[in-house]
Formats: C-alpha cells, sequence, structure tokens
DNA sequence: TAGGCCATCTGGTCCT
DNA sequence: AGGACCAGATGGCCTA
C-alpha cells in the first residue's frame, strides 16, 4: 500500500464508513452475473455482537482451487464476454507480432495475474462475511474499498469496545456493583455510543457527519445530500 | 450519458 | 529464471 492509500484509509472515520455503507444499501446487488432486480433500501448496521460468535469466513489459502479457465489465458468467461483485444494475435494486439514462445509466457503471466486477484477477491469476500453490514442478495455487495475501510471501522470498534469493557471488569472488581452504583460518567459510553459520537447516533444527518470529518474525501460523500 | 466499479492485460520491479 | 506484487490502461456493465 503506498502512502496515499494509508493516508485515505487513516482519514475515513467511524461515521463517514457508516454512511458510505448505507450508501450501497440503496441499489441493487451489483456485481457480476449477481447483477439483477434488487428491491432498493438501506441495509442496517446489524448489532456487533452478531459478528462475535467466532464464525469464520471460509479460509483463503493460497493456492486453493482454480477453475481450469484460469490456465489458459483466454478462455476464462470474462475475457471472452469481455472480447478483449489485449494478448489477441489474431486482432493485432501486442501478442501478435511475438514468438509463440513469448506468447506462451505471457498467457501463463496472464493467468497467474489472473488467479492471484481471484484470490484477492476471494479474501474479500471472506472480510465482508464477517464485518457488519447486512448480508442479502438484495442488498447490493459492498465494493472493495468500502469493504477495506469498513473493515477497518469494525477493528477499532471492537478494540474500543474491549477496553472499554476491561474497564468495566476493573471497575467491578473494586466491590461495586452496577445496580447500587451508578457507573461513572467514564464508563457510561460503553455500548454503541462509544464509538458513535453523534446524539441519536441514527438520527445525525450527513451535514453533521460531513461537517465532523472534513478530512475525509469528498468521493466518499458523493450521498450525502445535505453536504454543507 | 457520465461516473463508479470491476476484471483483465500488460510491463516493470522486487524477491527467492 | 520464475513467481509475486504493483500500477496503469482498457473496456464492459450498471446506476443515477
Amino acid at each position: 500500500m503506498n502512502v496515499s492509500e494509508e493516508n485515505l484509509l487513516k482519514s475515513i472515520s467511524n461515521d463517514a464508513l457508516l454512511d458510505l455503507t448505507q450508501r450501497y444499501g440503496q441499489s441493487a446487488f451489483g456485481f457480476g452475473a449477481g447483477h439483477g432486480a434488487g428491491s432498493p433500501g438501506r441495509f442496517p448496521l446489524t448489532p456487533a455482537t452478531d459478528f462475535l460468535s467466532g464464525q469464520t469466513a471460509k479460509s483463503n489459502e493460497s493456492g486453493g482451487e482454480h477453475t481450469s479457465d484460469d490456465e489458459d489465458g483466454f478462455d476464462s468467461l470474462e475475457s471472452r464476454k469481455r472480447g478483449s483485444s489485449f494478448g489477441d494475435d489474431k486482432s493485432g494486439g501486442p501478442l501478435a507480432k511475438k514468438s509463440k514462445e513469448q506468447r506462451s509466457l505471457r498467457l501463463s503471466i496472464n493467468a497467474r495475474e489472473r488467479r492471484r486477484m481471484h484470490d484477492l477477491n476471494d479474501a474479500l469476500d471472506g472480510l465482508r462475511s464477517v464485518i457488519p453490514y447486512a448480508h442479502s442478495p438484495s442488498v447490493r455487495k459492498l465494493s472493495k474499498i468500502a469493504t477495506l475501510l469498513l473493515a477497518k471501522n469494525y477493528i477499532l470498534m471492537q478494540a474500543q469496545a474491549l477496553e472499554e469493557m476491561r474497564r468495566l471488569v476493573a471497575y467491578l472488581n473494586q466491590g461495586q456493583t452496577i445496580t447500587s452504583t451508578p457507573i461513572p460518567t467514564a464508563l457510561a459510553p460503553f455500548g454503541q455510543a462509544a464509538v458513535y459520537p453523534f446524539s441519536g447516533s441514527a438520527l445525525a444527518t450527513c451535514a453533521e457527519k460531513c461537517t465532523t470529518y472534513s478530512g475525509t474525501p469528498s468521493s466518499l460523500f458523493k450521498h450525502c445530500n445535505d453536504k454543507p
């Protein structure tokens, strides 16, 4: 990851991500063959506890199974569907001038790269399956960038919740009880409020969030209709 | 139709 | 040398 990408990720806040993911609930599932009529609508964030059950997505071991069409360079469905002229020696592509040996090498490299990207996408699918957003056929799949940003957000949320939990346990270990003694203000935010600073979290306006996180790249706020 | 997202190809660079 | 990784280019599909 280069520096600019890292800065981009660092600049994304919790709420920017919530908005970002909500944006993806407004249109039909839109990925490859999955395109189709879907009922528009926002997908609600599911409670974090739903994602703490220890469930893990199918592992994405590199070197896993691959379809045979990865091996020949031009038999993949996508390649044929695209009708790309890349490497098409019959249409005068870049490989037309190269020897049979060079072409074979190029096809091998292409297949390897394709396989690598498929592994990467499998890993992203695995990530999508364990981060908190509605997984439904009628809900559009998170984009790659949204997946990464939401995952980062989720990790930060979990880390913060864990810290709050530790503080609560430490407090209780001092001989206090929740029922007899009000929880100190410092511990009160344990839970959603700790990671969602806006009052009435679900009611926070886009403008409020955009203003608060003005450092967020504007491209991630394209959905915001009331941006200041 | 423009813009977003994606898959694929390609050449370069780095590592083993 | 071969493989992994990366970024740029290209074109297809979909949505607003």
